[in-house]
DNA sequence: ATTTCATCCTGGAGGC
DNA sequence: TGCCTCCAGGATGAAA
């Protein structure tokens, strides 16, 4: 479910409620969720941490890491939402949701639910964090590379990768690229910039990379204004919905009138996923 | 190097 | 009502 905008509105409200807390207790419904060195030592080491501070939550891309004060030797947890995951912030008492699998009590007595329905989500646990090199510390554990984050790539690093012969589409969903864009905002992008999905990244003119660049940007700012976009699933941690789904131009929209230029807006598949716009909007080059 | 495809899952929508 | 197929905000590894 969640990319850049989603995960962003996940963690500021994250950021709001544990910051200066700790944890207190912790439950394991579904053991599989769970990834890495420390898989079949979770409870352990978590419960070594229980009483210590959460001090950052910081996001790259999709991901989203929760940082322990220094006393825990730079403990981290590290989550990647996969397609449906997502936390809940509420009252202990309130009954559990399908799908909870984690639930960590914290020191202000509320919890913390991550559910997932598809379970593609997954966490991990990592007793030292290095936060000098964060993208290369997720490596290590086994997590993907990670390009840099949409929002803080410099230009001319975007502009590098259009020398590719690959399709511009499957380009911008290639996290190991650029962290963050997801089907959503990579139609989105694309349709804002006037390029079709199918184009090869190399005949790309000039002109359009620049105004590609710029809308990414200007695209995943306006979504985070409005928390995101909700289809069915996504919700905040205070399990509010996304207001961004009123501002799509093609994302799910196939067959309706381009809200430009009125043509119907065509779905075609790349890299598997189903990829959206108007094919009078977005020459083919 | 890059694309396609299958896989991991549940659930909602729509056809019959 | 049920049964079926298709589809879904993602990531990964194998095969082509």
């Amino acid at each position: 479910m969640p990319e850049l905008p989603e995960v962003e509105s996940i963690a500021r409200g994250l950021r709001q409620e544990l910051i200066g807390f700790s944890f207190s207790g912790i439950g394991v419904n579904k053991p599989v969720v769970i990834s890495g060195p420390l898989r079949r030592k979770f409870k352990e080491f978590f419960n070594h941490l229980l009483g210590r501070k959460i001090i950052r939550i910081e996001r790259y891309g999709k991901r989203l890491v929760i940082l322990w004060d220094k006393n825990s030797s730079n403990a981290a947890l590290i989550i990647q939402l996969g397609m449906t995951g997502g936390f809940t912030i509420c009252p202990p008492d309130l009954p559990r949701a399908r799908h909870t699998h984690i639930i960590f009590r914290l020191s202000n007595n509320k919890d913390l639910r991550f559910t997932d329905p598809r379970r593609f989500g997954r966490v991990w646990l990592v007793e030292n964090f290095n936060t000098a090199d964060p993208y290369a510390a997720m490596e290590s554990l086994g997590l993907g590379r990670l390009g840099p984050d949409a929002l803080n790539m410099t230009k001319s690093y975007f502009l590098r990768l259009f020398d590719s012969e690959r399709i511009i589409k499957s380009l911008l969903l290639d996290q190991q690229r650029l962290a963050g864009l997801g089907n959503i905002y990579a139609d989105e992008s694309l349709f804002a910039a006037g390029i079709h999905p199918a184009a090869i990244a190399r005949r790309i003119k000039t002109q359009q990379r620049e105004k590609l660049y710029r809308q990414i940007r200007r695209i995943l700012r306006l979504a985070i204004a409005h928390g995101g976009t909700t289809f069915s699933d996504f919700r905040n941690a205070y399990g509010e919905l996304g207001n961004f789904k009123k501002y799509l131009y093609v994302y799910q929209r196939t067959r309706l009138p381009c809200r430009r230029c009125r043509t119907a807006i065509q779905r075609i598949v790349i890299a598997g996923r189903s990829s959206h716009f108007c094919p009078s909007c977005q020459e083919k080059q």
